[in-house]
RNA sequence: CGGGGCGUAGCGUAGUGGCUAGCGCGCCUGCUUUGGGAGCAGGAGACCGAGAGUUCGAAUCUCUCCGCCCCGACCA
């Protein structure tokens, strides 16, 4: 039983300063977390609780899935992530350090090499697999910008799983397993959530989904249509636009456009000097580029903007991409700013992509390559000839779904999970092999599955905290049963106590306000702080031998007499 | 790293050149109080983020550094 007579905890009246988000004010407010330096926090008894009854639920889902758990030091040699040339690839977020000697280390920021390594050190046989390992870990990451409270640390807790098969239909196989079980383990633990495609990147391998807990405080965006269920994340949305059929399309006309370097300028001097009613939309803007050093030219229609992260997303290998300036113009005289066409881009020295909206055989009015004009009818495959279709122009609030083409919401989430197919890369790397049946070396293929497991304390609370504080769901709680003593008589106190003791026999966790000095009122407040589930008050009623039950979630009260509680509390948590 | 903002007691804050740095919460002592963050009285707690400078005098002005928060590019 937590008695808060003696809980290490002191609330407070007032927000920190310096908390935005809902989940990181409260967690400090209801003194579950402390802040020690940017994106790292210590943990407090109720917060530690919340924490570990978390990785309990997350465990258990794992175990019950067949997966074994392991685990690895935080703190690594440099010479496993040289090996996978890590330790130059992850850059600045690797939080690196030497030991007396002046060895390199690293503090582990995710454990793909460890885990690979691990299991090439135990097993050689196509008959060990397949296998799934996972742990429960600190991770570090130095951040950039470390957000919202416990939301994006520098250091974090993370459940981490690895699968191990020979064939991609395994590998199909484990990931489905993983699927599987993160749909168990966040239903359990009472959010909500989304599972999106998400991109599986420079990483190779083919499936790769995000787990997203809805909340406008989130950091991702995400589409989704509420009619058939497509969700992605923006990045990995994708746009179906039919080929039009260009016959009937007037042959391409060069004309006199003064001044009309941005596409508002130069809708207003078409419609003004040739009518017909024209729109950003008709247009076509030809956005320049420098890939890894190379110049690109993507088309995206006039009144959208390009996504720079969603085109990088969608050119795999590309590192560094960039929108070109001056100087890049003065270097490349044939482009003429604010007129660029894409008819013979090509022998600009440009790869010119198109995003998919810039369908075959559609029309358009876009740049003529000579200041001061435009081209009317340019029609794609006639006019021009693109390399290859990109995603790249901006998603948008009623876009139509790839799957039905209703029209699809966009909102904001937390990913809290995420699943992908590794593929063949680290075990390629690390030499990962086993003999198969007839006797061959067969490198392993391998899946990689996080959950956020600090960042789902956030993510719960952000979802169902309310204008009084937090509010648990009840595999989630310190306690699930919050016990106020209300008053000063010295029975009222006994009572309580033994309530408290008899709902712990019947296998609930138990938090009793037994503070004498404190008034009604401060426990009150503080119960709803907290954010247990069930709140009971030991107080007045008790003169009629009754006490009063509350749940924290819909503020439904009711009474009850002493002997009855325990039954009706297991009835409202059942 | 670019842009914006902030650093005064455990927490929230006032104080923009002048004398013992003010207030609320919390904390300690005593008395009263106990169904919605109690009252009265007394008290403890701050080298005003650090360093240097300007000045008779600096929390306040200048410079440098450090730390923190928010908005953008990466990620559980």
């Amino acid at each position: 039983m937590l008695r808060m007579s003696t809980l290490f905890l002191r609330t407070l009246r007032d927000d920190p300063s310096d908390a935005e988000v809902a989940s990181h004010r409260l967690l400090v407010r209801a003194g579950y977390i402390r802040r020690i330096a940017a994106g790292i926090y210590s943990w407090l008894p109720l917060g530690y609780i919340t924490l570990r009854n978390i990785e309990r639920i997350i465990r258990e889902e794992m175990d019950e899935a067949g997966f074994q758990e392991v685990h690895f030091p935080a703190l690594l040699p440099r010479e496993a992530y040289e090996e996978t040339n890590r330790w130059t690839e992850y850059g600045p977020d690797l939080f690196r350090l030497k030991d007396r000697r002046g060895t390199d280390y690293l503090l582990g920021p995710t454990h793909e090499e460890m885990f690979t390594l691990m299991v090439k050190g135990e097993y050689s046989s196509y008959k060990d697999l397949p296998l799934s390992l996972y742990q429960i870990q600190t991770k570090y990451r130095d951040e950039l910008r470390p957000r919202s409270g416990i939301i994006r640390g520098r250091e974090f807790v993370m459940k981490d799983s690895y699968s191990f098969d020979l064939t991609d239909e395994g590998l199909n196989e484990s990931y489905n397993k993983h699927r599987d079980a993160y749909i168990k383990t966040f239903d359990r633990l009472g959010m909500r959530y989304n599972i999106v495609s998400a991109m599986s990147g420079a990483m190779g391998g083919s499936r790769s989904e995000e787990f997203l807990a809805p909340c406008p405080t989130g950091e991702d965006t995400y589409v989704l249509c509420e009619k058939c269920g497509y969700a992605a994340n923006v990045e990995a949305m994708k746009t179906i636009v039919a080929a039009a059929d260009p016959t009937g399309v007037p042959a391409m006309e060069v004309v006199d456009t003064p001044n009309t370097p941005t596409i508002d300028s130069l809708v207003a001097v078409l419609n003004e000097r040739y009518g017909g009613g024209f729109t950003g939309a008709d247009t076509l803007k030809n956005v320049l580029l420098v890939a890894d050093g190379k110049n690109i030219s993507v088309l995206v229609p006039g009144d959208r903007e390009v996504d720079l992260k969603r085109l990088q997303a969608n050119l795999p290998g590309v590192q560094d991409l960039r929108l070109f300036e001056d100087a890049d113009f003065a270097r490349n005289p044939a482009l003429v700013k604010g007129y660029v066409g894409p008819q013979n881009s090509q022998s600009f020295g440009l790869t010119l992509y198109a995003d998919p909206r810039i369908a075959p055989g559609t029309s358009w009015v876009t740049g003529a390559n000579k200041h001061g004009f435009h081209a009317l009818n340019v029609v794609n495959g006639r006019d021009f000839e693109v390399d290859g279709y990109v995603e790249s122009a901006e998603v948008r609030k009623g876009d139509a779904c790839p799957q039905c083409s209703e029209p699809v919401v966009i909102d904001r989430a937390i990913e809290i999970g995420h699943i992908f197919q590794l593929g063949r890369k680290y075990a390629e790397a690390l030499d990962l092999t086993v003999l198969d049946s007839d006797g061959k070396s067969r490198v392993v293929t391998m899946g990689s599955y996080g959950i956020g497991v600090s960042r789902a304390v956030a993510a719960i609370a952000e979802q169902t905290h309310d204008e009084l504080g937090l509010n648990w769901p009840k595999e989630i709680a310190p306690a699930q049963v919050h016990i106020v003593a209300a008053g000063k008589d010295d029975h009222l106190f006994d009572v309580a106590e033994e309530l408290g003791k008899e709902l712990e026999r019947a296998g609930y966790k138990v938090m009793l306000d037994d503070r004498r000095e404190a008034s009604p009122g401060v426990k009150f407040k503080d119960a709803e702080l907290i954010g247990n589930p069930v709140i009971v008050v030991v107080g007045k009623a008790l003169v009629e031998g009754k006490v009063e039950i509350r749940l924290r979630r819909t503020g439904q009260r009711s009474e009850a007499l002493v002997a009855d509680a325990a039954k009706e509390i297991a009835g409202l948590l059942s």
